[in-house]
DNA sequence: AATGTATTGTTAACGATGTTAATATGTCAA
DNA sequence: TTGACATATTAACATCGTTAACAATACATT
């Protein structure tokens, strides 16, 4: 099962999601297809396996700075790089909507960062659910687009000037865009200040949202 | 070819995206399937053709408080209010790439609204893709559960007590999750007011995160 | 060692999907 | 009336996920 996965993973990795077919995934394991649903019941299963198997390759270790921020920063920063690696990582775990093992050990460390930066487990668990839909609309986005880097500004930008020409038009440019936003690392960075700000302001007891639901 | 998208957001809402199939659109429309390549040349297109008619749904009045961060949450909360009513409404706009007219419309608005928030161009425009990265995010998750809502707390919380019961969780657990997690608006709201805080802060120019791009 | 059982493999096929080719039907100007 | 063009239809192709029917192989038990 877990070795259909990792041989799913490889293909991917090689073609594309679009490219990962269970006919094609059995060639890649020199074998009929109809063998793959002796080990799995379907793509669906498959597909939530190997987002499982991603997740887990997320490391754990260190994260024990005194500063709790930094250790929450540096994880973040590790599952956006772990989704990166591979290819339409970020489409395959976005997809899964499966509660496995691993994919719940993440969510705990993140929990447990978080609580450690001084928030509740009620504010905790949403400001998980934000710093993963940041993550994976981030990672969406930038394995969205085609492998070459130059050749996606070149396109894109073009077929954006057109539109962008108009008059309507007072704060995006194409030369903006150009310079920022494929500038992903950056992007990322930038966000990631953003909500760790709110995060801040939350531990700190000063944000103007109250928390709804939170005990009087 | 604005009308074939309306149909197919018709049929999506009433099928889902996986029952929008190009014959049970030329069935809906009361044709036959080629008939609709006359129009459009690839799914993909009629896809993002359904992309832009739902962001062209976002209502761009009013938004003229004069606070600067009413007008921005409130503008925030109809791209997601929008996204909702549409069904699979984030799927159809998150898998699109294309950059048509009412998207790029919507993003200027977003900028406009940033930028009268106290941000530079540079800054406002990954503020904004930070933004959208979140809503995308966050609606994508709550659309990709189950219509019943009540089927979808039993089900999941169901699957998810098995894992969480060992030890190891321990900022995780079924209670929690059911009682937050999906709680989508208040999830919304929280992840919101942590962005907003970090934009405040980057206005204010008293952010820890020095924009590495920025003129010295 | 012989035998029965479970596992792992193969081939063939089904139904559904996106899409195209070949062809018909209608509409309207010259 | 006739031609030309847009629009419709039917038939078919390739590919996909998946299942049925059946063959081979490994392996524990007698």
């Amino acid at each position: 099962m877990r070795q259909i996965a990792e041989a799913a993973l490889l293909l991917v990795n090689r073609d594309g999601l679009d490219g990962l077919t269970m006919r094609a995934l059995a060639d890649a394991m020199d074998v009929q297809a109809p063998v793959i649903y002796r080990h799995v019941a379907d793509k669906r299963q498959l597909l939530d396996e190997m987002a499982d198997a991603i997740v887990a390759a997320v490391p754990l270790g260190g994260l024990d700075d005194e500063d709790a921020y930094v250790n929450l920063a540096e994880f973040v920063r590790r599952l956006r790089r772990t989704l990166l690696r591979y290819r339409d990582g970020a489409r395959i775990v976005g997809g899964s909507y499966s509660a496995k093992h691993s994919t719940l050990r993440g969510a705990e460390t993140l929990m447990e960062l978080l609580v450690k930066a001084g928030l509740d487990r009620d504010r905790a668990l949403w400001a998980m659910t934000t710093l993963l839909s940041f993550i994976l609309g981030e990672t969406l986005e930038q394995q969205g687009l085609p492998d070459e880097p130059g050749e996606a500004t070149a396109t894109i930008t073009a077929s954006l000037g057109e539109v962008l020409a108009s008059p309507d038009f007072r704060h995006l440019d194409t030369e903006l865009m150009a310079r920022r936003f494929f500038d992903f690392d950056g992007r990322f960075e930038f966000g990631l200040s953003l909500v760790l700000a709110g995060v801040r302001e939350q531990a700190a007891g000063t944000s103007r949202h109250r928390c709804t639901t939170s005990r009087p």
